[in-house]
Formats: C-alpha cells, sequence, structure tokens
DNA sequence: AGAGTGAGTGGAAGCGCTTACACTCCAAGA
DNA sequence: TCTTGGAGTGTAAGCGCTTCCACTCACTCT
C-alpha cells in the first residue's frame, strides 16, 4: 500500500484525474452533471490515490458537523449506558457521528458543554446535569436541543419516560401489601425522581398517610448501602421505595449485614428494571423504564430539529411498567 | 441576550476591537505579544459579541481535531460502559472529545470506521470488532491506533487486562474443589476469551484432564440462559466456567429454572465482577478485570501516540483478580 | 548620532472542501 | 440557418481560523 503518510486531497485527485476540483467534488457528490467517462476517470484517481475527502474540509464548506453531541452525567450504571446505545445507534442511522461528553467530577463543565456545542450540529442533555443558565444559553444560541428527562424547557425538546402514574402503582401496591411506614431513598432532583416522589407522597396522602420526606444519598449502591445502614438502623420502616435500581441493591446489602430479611422484615422497590435487579437477591420489585427507546427517541426528535422537519419543540413521554418481583413481599393482597 | 443566531467570527470581533483577525487570534491563544490595552480591547469585544472560535476553522487551520474516536463491539452490559467511562474521563482531561461508534448490528462498519478516523486524531478499537484489513488499513493510513483486548498487532499499541495467570488460577481453585467434569461457556473471540480458555485448558491438561471443547454462545445473560438449558440438560457438568459474567448469570438462571441448586448441582464462575455479579444469587465467583483502568490507560497510550511523546507501539497488560464468592462452591479445598 | 533590537501589529497565504456563476459546446426547434 | 437551452466544465469566492513574514516604532548600545 503505497502510503504517502499525508493522505490526498481533492486537487490531487483533480489533477491526475485532469479535471477541476469542482468536477471532482461533483462526482463524488452526485450534484451537477457529469459525463460518464469523466465521472470514471474521476473515481479511477480516487481509487489510486485512496482519496477520502477531509471531514474538516467537507464540514467548513458545508456549515455542518455531522454530529450530535450528549452530555450525561455519568456513564456508571446500567441507566446511561442503555440510553447511550439507543442513541448512537439511531444517530448512526442517520449518518450522524455521536460525541459524548460525562459531566461526573468535572469542574468547568459549561465551558465543556459549550466547546461541546461547537462541534455538533445538535446535542442531548440529561435533566439536571447542566445549569439551566447554560442550558438556556445553548437554546438561545439556536443550537438545536432534546432534554431527556427533565422538566420542559423553553425552545427545547423533551423526551422523558412516564413517572407518576408507575409511581403511583408503585405506592398502592405497597399500600396493598399493608405497608404504612415508607422511607424514600434518594434525594429530590428537580427532575426524574422528584416527580416519582411526589406521586408517591400523595397516593399515601390520599390513604391518610403523611408523605416521607425523602432522604438523600447517592445514587449508586454504595449510596444506596450507606443509606441503608442508616435508615434500617432508626425505627425500622416497613417498605424503602428507592430512587432507582442500584440503590435498593445497596439497600437489600445494607439490610443483609444488619441481619435483616428482605422483603420479610423490610421491603425494597428500585426503579430502572437495570439487569441485576432480575438477579438480585432477593430479585427486584422495580418499574421498567424503556431506557434504549428514550436514547432513540431522543436522537430521532433532534434529527428533526436539525433538518428543520419540524421547528416548534415537543414533548414526548414513553410509557414505563411495574415489575412485581420478590423483594416487596411474597404474598400481596389484591388491589383497587 | 442579543441572539443574531449566527455567531460571531472572528473578523467581528477583530473589527469592534480595531485590530486585526491575527491580532484577535494571538490575544486569545496567548501565541505572540499583544499590547495590554489592545488585549482588553479584544476581550471585550469577545465578551460583547459571545464570541467563541469555529471548531472547524480552528481544527483545518490547526490541523488537529482535538476529538478521539472508540470503536466497540456493543455498549449493553456494563463492561464496555465502564471502560468508556475511563476513557472519556482521562480524554476528556487531555482537552479532547470523544466520538463514539458501535458496531453492534451495523453492515458497513469498514465504511463506519473510516468514517469516523477522519474527525479524530487519533482512535481505540476493541478487540475483534473491526475487521483485521481495516485495521491494518488504518495504521497504514498512519493514524494512531490503540487496540483494547486484543492480540499484538503490527504498528498499534495494545492495551489489555491480564487473562492467563487469572485463568489459570480460577482452574486450580474449581479443582481444588473437587471437581473435574468442567465445562466452558462461551465461543472462541481469538482475544481475550480464547486466552482464557487456553489457559484453564492447560492446567487441566497438567491434571490429566481433557480440555473441553468450549461451546459457543452470546455474551449476554440471554445467551448464556439459553447456552445453560442445553449444557444442564445432559450430561451435567460439575462446574461451568463462563466466559463472562453475564453469561454466568444466564447460566445460574438456566439452572433455577430446572430445579438445580448452584453450586450445590452446578459449580459457576464468571469473568469481568460487573456490579451484578455481587448480587446475584448465589453470589458469584469471579474475575474482576480494571475497566475503567483499562480505558484510561488506552486514552493515555493514545494521547502519547498522538502528541508524538512516544512513537514506537507498546504492549501492556493490567493485572486482574480472583474474587471468590458463592457461586462455586461453599467449602473449597485448599489448593496448591 | 547611527545602528541594532525586539515588542507589537497587519497582510496575506493557506487548510480542503462546496458551490454560485460564467462559459463552451452541440443538438433540437423554429 | 439562426436561435435556444441544457449538459458539461472551470474559475473563484468563500467557510473561520492559524501563522509566516514583513513592517513600524520606540528604545538601548556603541
Amino acid at each position: 500500500m503505497a502510503n504517502s503518510d499525508e493522505s490526498a486531497t481533492i486537487y490531487q485527485v483533480a489533477q491526475r484525474a485532469g479535471v477541476s476540483i469542482a468536477t471532482v467534488s461533483r462526482a463524488l457528490r452526485g450534484t451537477g452533471p457529469v459525463a460518464a467517462k469523466t465521472r470514471e476517470r474521476v473515481l479511477r484517481a480516487v481509487e489510486e490515490l485512496r482519496f477520502t475527502p477531509s471531514r474538516l474540509g467537507v464540514s467548513l464548506a458545508s456549515g455542518r458537523h455531522a454530529a450530535n453531541g450528549i452530555v450525561f452525567p455519568d456513564l456508571s450504571g446500567p441507566y446511561f449506558a442503555e440510553v447511550l446505545l439507543g442513541y448512537e445507534e439511531v444517530a448512526s442511522e442517520l449518518g450522524r457521528s455521536v460525541i459524548i461528553l460525562s459531566t461526573r467530577g468535572r469542574a468547568a463543565v459549561p465551558d465543556l458543554v459549550r466547546d461541546l456545542s461547537r462541534r455538533v450540529d445538535g446535542m442531548v442533555i440529561f435533566g439536571q446535569t447542566v445549569r439551566d443558565d447554560v442550558v438556556a444559553e445553548i437554546v438561545d444560541s439556536g443550537l438545536p436541543l432534546v432534554m431527556i428527562a427533565r422538566d420542559d424547557v423553553a425552545g427545547a425538546d423533551v423526551v422523558a419516560s412516564e413517572n407518576t402514574v408507575s409511581a403511583a402503582r408503585l405506592a398502592s401496591h405497597l399500600l396493598g401489601h399493608g405497608y404504612r411506614r415508607i422511607a424514600l431513598a434518594g434525594g429530590h432532583d428537580n427532575g426524574d425522581i422528584t416527580q416519582r416522589w411526589t406521586s408517591v407522597g400523595q397516593v399515601l396522602s390520599e390513604h391518610g398517610l403523611t408523605p416521607p420526606e425523602p432522604s438523600p444519598c447517592e445514587f449508586t449502591v454504595e449510596g444506596g448501602h450507606a443509606l441503608g445502614r442508616y435508615l434500617l438502623s432508626g425505627p425500622r420502616p416497613e417498605a424503602i421505595v428507592c430512587a432507582d435500581d442500584q440503590v435498593a441493591l445497596g439497600v437489600i446489602l445494607a439490610a443483609e449485614e444488619l441481619g435483616l430479611s428482605v422483603p420479610g422484615d423490610v421491603a425494597v422497590t428500585g426503579w430502572d428494571d437495570i439487569m441485576a435487579a432480575r438477579h438480585a437477591r432477593p430479585a427486584l420489585t422495580t418499574v421498567r423504564q424503556p431506557m434504549r427507546d428514550l436514547g432513540a427517541r431522543a436522537a430521532r426528535a433532534l434529527d428533526e430539529l436539525i433538518t428543520g422537519a419540524r421547528d416548534t419543540p415537543r414533548s414526548q413521554v414513553t410509557p414505563t411498567e411495574l415489575v412485581i418481583r420478590a423483594s416487596c413481599g411474597t404474598h400481596p393482597l389484591e388491589e383497587a
């Protein structure tokens, strides 16, 4: 393989084919007429020189990056990975590369986001990863933007999965078990989690119970573990509703360490239905969220915004499903 | 916020500050001398116009993308997500964006990889995701390349985690339990997995046993589940060594369905030590792989190649650790 | 006082493409 | 035979930067 180290440019192709660069461009992109013979000469030259158009040249001239960004808080844990998976798949189908940015533990997030915004045609941001003023700045700059799992933002699309109904179902189910002292593991986030807590609180209120204050913790197994030890050491709740599955797994671990049985001594529920939920001991009652679908929808919504197929922001909510397993108790009473 | 929709260019800044674009560039990048007063005027203009340099302009002129690529087979499952996490973190520290490409289910992988190669300063490829000739093409083009978990490739760095020693330890441990009929779940991949099988086979041979032929399956919970049902229906092995934790979880699921106890009726081991391994029922004996570290190392190695700090390929292997949990049996005999 | 120095600045040439526009033919229509 | 018109092509103007080079001025050294 003849490797001139520096890859060929359109000028070299043009020279070799004995035509102008305009003709090369037209032949390659199919814009404008090119005689069959000429095209053939061009293609031969392209092949001989192993020419691939410089992405930068193309982008600068055409004004588009053919790339999308996605900003998430953290890639650890299955939730974000699954969303990303769905996102990348669709983006790739649409001919767009995906540039990722994780904000976890990063100091200069606004700058990183700004930087990202300069290299994409549009971006997706998970709720609560980027300050509101920075989000507003992005919207204001005219860059197509889709938010995932966040309250509506003026000027941006929102893709979220259903929280209120499923949270209410979950709460009702636990009440059906006869549990009354219910604790919430995981603090407010002004997004998904908050919606769930509000909904759970409402159901409890309707049943004459005082909605509990959620206990903050990191949304990881470790966070759940620490909080679990705390919650299970004081006056013990009958059920602990966790912000997500990882927290729930941590709580179960804590219960085990304290010699408590789940669900015998305390019921535990999660949210997301990650792989480990099914394999946990006991298997985790949780709410299944269509994670990949969320990412796929975000990618499509963004594409519409970028291509201009749509120019008014839209908010879409995908349904979720309550998955009853062993961790909330073995013999649930029938509920309304 | 005054939003002219199209963001400002360096020309507008220059005009507003009453200087040339060269001076603006120098003032902003700190290359070359600029009078304090001039700098101030430039910075004021930058602020007023909310100027951010166009990434494309910068890249085209400077000849660098300030972006890295990473190609993986699939983002589902914790392994790749964790590696990606470590990779992105370091890349971001080094001022490089990360462009991802998942090959799973994609038809035109070579084209996608080529396309990716035109938008980055260097890339990382997981072993066995891209055809050898395409890898060779990348190397030949002079693009810095780091392979993860793959046999050495001429001209590319390799970052891998230790397989042989840990696999031997694992095999010895199982023999110490007294198991003799050992099955291998997961087919060859000419990479990591193959190394493990070879090593296990060798240990078995040394003990006078015939190395078993590995049974192919998808490296997912479902794949393990299907294979598990098959393996456990015939003449039952005493232990099933799985290619990774997900496969092992599937096998355990299959055992459960068939009314078999793990490890009572059959021992099961995994590899990776993903989160679910610890929470599985029974907890999974496995080999911990430093997944994030793998990604971080790849990012650093790639950076060295890109900056030219190093120009000869290097191969590094990170250590792994055997993690004994319940799934291989409760009272292991002491081993050598 | 004249030469030398270096800080500070602008002009302009790229980087590798896309594309508007102008131009040349040549065949078909009047 | 003289328009037309469109197919086929080239010229050149960007796209938004970086950076080489040349140039202008104070100054400092002999």
